[in-house]
DNA sequence: TATCAAATGGAAAAGGTTTTCCATTGATGT
DNA sequence: ACATCAATGGAAAACCTTTTCCATTTGATA
């Protein structure tokens, strides 16, 4: 390993020098020396060590995402848009993996701690347990939240109420009144938002609410498959189906069609996140649109004014969410080929719900 | 930041003792004090200093690996199996995304070099430009290669050579001869393994070689789409095409079907990778599956080995990869609800090759 | 020649850990 | 009382960098 000190010595020059060469420090180098040691660092290939430039500094220059899963494509692409914007301002980015388990969570966070992250992203699913919470006490590095988080860590959201929302305008303007929601657990606090946002609408437009047309199911291709085909099998069928996300409205498609029901004159679907999935399938899918790339590059941009010391502007920053309309709800829809992509611009989810006026939900 | 020495003042202790206990040293410690020392390191919530050990003991427990992109559910999938290997030896893991630049592969190997990474994995794509060798020549960590590399670092390879012709075998079987090829650029050392392959079946079946039936195309989606779009316009057209991916097995699907031609009855279709997708899209999509999450764990664990100062047992370590028949290819498939999981044994590629018998192609 | 400014060097501290080498303490056994 | 041994402490080195504070050199200017 070729320290500063083999170049100094190479270079004829100190340590001192080198550093203030490699520092762009304030100090008046002469240019000759200057390029002198350039070009032995050149030939020596030098760089630094991070680790003993961090143990000093007291910053790593990297920073912790905690996710369910990775190669949950939902994750990946929040990951990606973390990773272009820590890349930009010369930030590593470690990545851990919870599977949704408490302790891998809280393991994490030590971890991150030990390496001396400087700041953490969480992101999908986040427990309130005590020891996360106390594991999080001694964590020195700044956080930040992609979702809902039960603490005072600043968010980067969107709206699930206003998403489940517009998902049940949608369908009510095509003139169904008879509207199921498969929800996945309830204990996720974007699933139990997506519900009350459900009701909201359904109170709204003063369509019925049915107990039976509101069930939970796995987030996963089966799970939706197993519940529509349960809800199918009803007295009264819903017309149209609200699915917790897109996996379960492709299962949910699957279901229907076993059961020689049309889609969507028969029975409508709608998933959730719009995966790239949802306009190639068979039909395509209507489905409620999530910024995730732009979710994890504004978590990331928050992330870096914290650790440079800036109070977030606001808590918690509100993504725009929509609906992207397709076959499975729109009769006669034809197949497009191009996605409109969402343009980036931020509102607040408040404001837009200002617009739509919610009603309190009747308990 | 508490430190060692917090520890050993409030313990009552030195830090020599608190290191001791720490790490297990083979000095004796009365049961008394460690258990006084453990206390006083929970009451304090104490983590050693990972930078301080890792400059100190010259390994950072930090591994990099470089791919082209982390939202690509390709290499998600290769992560994880790397992530998970990675957590089981306490290695964090470093990503970072190349985009299948040059410049930024190098960018990011001096990244990992700068954080003393124990070890890279590099996955899809590496370029073998002379600044990549530089960079590599100082980066004292060990490295694995997953696919080819023209250098000699040890790999964990899938055959690509024998999964193409095992994908012209499976259409021989069902009568086509009239087979085309929708490969990717092949300045890609997969996609040119995967085109000597086809074109060694072709010979071995005695299928006739039609200049026109081997093309390039991006690999997308709308890649396929006009590739195939264009073969089916032919005078003489295929009858079975095979795409150098997933996403371009999607493609040609939607042309077909624009060209109201049936699938498998008129054209049958062949994908590579066999993405999660292949078995949900009309028609399930026949595909070479490619063990992704176990290139990935295999070959964590072989720089593992590497780093712990071992010789591979092999400088390449291939995996079995097989063809998954469904209805795109197989006239009357049923729809099978479960995809039977490739069992995870490893064998050399040359041995399958060796019962199977590729000739030399005819130049 | 004396003076001044610019450029550079030298030395040291600080960051937190592990490990090594000896020294010391206290208790136990003879 | 003396020897022995286990347990522990103290001090220091090593890992490599950046930064600070002076001191020194060099070359130029008055």
């Amino acid at each position: 390993m070729v320290t500063i000190l083999e170049v100094a010595r190479k270079a004829k020059v100190s340590i001192t020098t080198v550093s203030r060469v490699l520092n762009n420090s304030s100090h008046k180098v002469n240019k000759r020396t200057r390029e002198q040691v350039l070009k032995t660092v050149k030939e020596l290939d030098y760089r630094p060590n991070a680790l003993a430039k961090s143990l000093l500094k007291k910053c790593s220059m990297t920073i912790g995402v905690i996710i369910p899963d990775i190669s949950n494509p939902y994750y990946a692409e929040i990951v990606r848009g973390i990773q272009d914007a820590a890349d930009r301002a010369g930030y590593s980015v470690l990545i851990q993996n919870s599977d949704l388990k408490a302790e891998r969570i809280i393991q994490s966070v030590y971890e991150l701690r030990e390496k001396h992250a400087d700041g953490v992203i969480f992101a999908g699913g986040v427990f309130h347990e005590n020891n996360l919470i106390s594991a999080m006490k001694n964590l020195s590095s700044r956080a930040v939240v992609i979702g809902r988080f039960e603490g005072d860590l600043p968010a980067v959201r969107i709206d699930n109420e206003y998403a489940a929302f517009i998902a049940v305008q949608h369908l009510v303007e095509l003139g169904h009144s008879k509207i199921a929601f498969v929800n996945g657990a309830t204990d996720s606090s974007t699933m139990a938002d997506r519900l009350q946002g459900f009701m909201n609408a359904l109170v709204h437009f003063n369509c019925p609410l049915r107990k039976e047309f509101v069930v939970m199911g796995a987030l996963t291709l089966s799970g939706g498959y197993a519940q529509v085909k349960s809800l199918l099998k009803k007295k009264q069928r819903p017309s149209a189906i609200i699915m917790a996300n897109d996996q379960m409205a492709f299962g949910a498609v699957k279901a229907i069609k076993e059961a020689k029901l049309l889609i969507p004159e028969d029975v409508a679907v709608v998933g959730f996140d719009n995966v790239p999935l949802c306009s190639y399938f068979e039909p395509s899918i209507t489905s409620i649109e999530i910024p995730r790339y732009n979710l994890g590059q504004a978590a990331m941009e928050l992330l870096i004014e914290l650790i440079a010391g800036n109070a977030p502007k606001e808590k918690i920053r509100w993504f725009r969410v929509d609906i992207i309309k397709r076959q499975s709800t729109v009769p006669g829809f034809g197949i497009r080929e191009k996605i409109s992509l969402l343009e980036n611009d931020i509102v607040s989810g408040r404001e837009i719900l200002k617009t739509v006026t919610i009603p309190k939900p009747v308990h």
